[in-house]
DNA sequence: CGAGTCGTTGAACGGAATCAATCGTCGTGG
DNA sequence: CCACGACGATTGATTCCGTTCAACGACTCG
């Protein structure tokens, strides 16, 4: 989720800049794997599209966040990338990144124990999709959240993309928020805010 | 899903060996992080609990696959790893591998093409999950099989296990194969063989 | 030859998606 | 400044479909 990455990436290469408008696409499932990318402003949502012609958000990266090192090793692109808002991208050029990795094993462990981070980011995510009661899906979310910075969790994002995060329509997230609360698992004191009340 | 990492990583460190019954237990949750291993013989299944105690099931290693690298770069397991059959599991510790990974930067590479490629897979779970016809999701699975070594694809798994990596329960996963079959986007020989009829 | 498991199909249930409507807020432009 | 549209948050009613329970044949294994 978080990514330190860029923070030392740009002391040693030389990034392009791209600007977007929302909606503009950075890169296509199939287009050859020249970049990897920061966010420096903006968010970018990744996507892939089933037969039928719907979207499937893979992740939305927002400012500060890397996105698409998983293409440092691959030849093209596997899903789409568009800006969700307008967006400021930095562009690393792949063979720069990788020359830079290969010549600083320090920094080659740094990017590794990122995508070791990410690993486990989608391994919870898909552990909770897994979870297919509502009610226990939204409580485990909130239980792995606690666990980092106990008790009390703030949520930047809106309920809604939390909804889509968990893959659950809103409707229905909202209503499962509304049961919990109900029933004393968690407290809400206005909207960003969150408490966990019961662990059983 | 297949991972390579397993056949240099002996060459060049020492592993211990132990020996697992079914339903043994490797590591638990929270343990001290200080082994990543290698399925020799047998199947590892990595899993968690929910509060109601359901389990998790994150991922089944069979042999030849290496498990728990992201753990490389964490304090403690965060999943806990029992044996589905009787299982012979080499030990590599963490220390030596970091070390080996820092002192041959061509191998560390290979580590991260490893985890991209980890990452890869697992996003492409995920994409699986977020489609919630077990019809379209379904398609898409071989959809997306397909594209990698065109047209026939060859299920060395049973179904059973497939329908469980899909999130979909045995039965709905028969009809759908039926119903798949029936319209006609599939074709299925015997029990193994699958062939892509229609994209559309 | 049972015991166990996979593959398969039928019937019924439950719960999440979906459609729909309301309210509040925020930003935008006339 | 206010009207307007857009969107998030929320709740109600209905539909749909995947789960669950159940039963059966085929096959393997000890």
């Amino acid at each position: 989720m978080v990514s330190h990455f860029s923070q030392y990436i740009s002391i040693l290469t030389d990034a392009s800049v791209r600007i977007l408008a929302t909606g503009d696409s950075l890169f296509c499932q199939g287009d050859a794997a020249q970049y990897i990318y920061v966010v420096e402003k903006g968010k970018v949502r990744m996507l892939r599209y089933t037969i039928e012609g719907h979207q499937v958000n893979l992740h939305t990266a927002v400012a500060g966040e890397s996105f698409a090192e998983a293409a440092l090793f691959a030849d093209h692109y596997h899903c789409n990338a568009i800006a969700d808002t307008e967006s400021r991208i930095l562009c690393y050029s792949k063979k720069e990144i990788l020359a830079m990795l290969r010549s600083n094993p320090e920094r080659g462990e740094e990017f590794m124990a990122l995508l070791a981070q990410q690993i486990r980011t989608l391994r919870t995510h898909l552990e909770l999709r897994t979870i297919r009661s509502a009610f226990e899906r939204v409580l485990q979310y909130f239980l792995l959240l606690s666990d980092l910075g106990n008790n009390d969790i703030i949520i930047d994002s809106s309920w809604k993309s939390v909804a889509h995060e968990l893959g659950l329509a809103h409707e229905t997230f909202y209503r499962t928020l509304a049961k919990l609360e109900k029933q004393g698992f968690i407290e809400r004191k206005e909207k960003t805010i969150k408490v966990i009340k019961l662990t059983l």
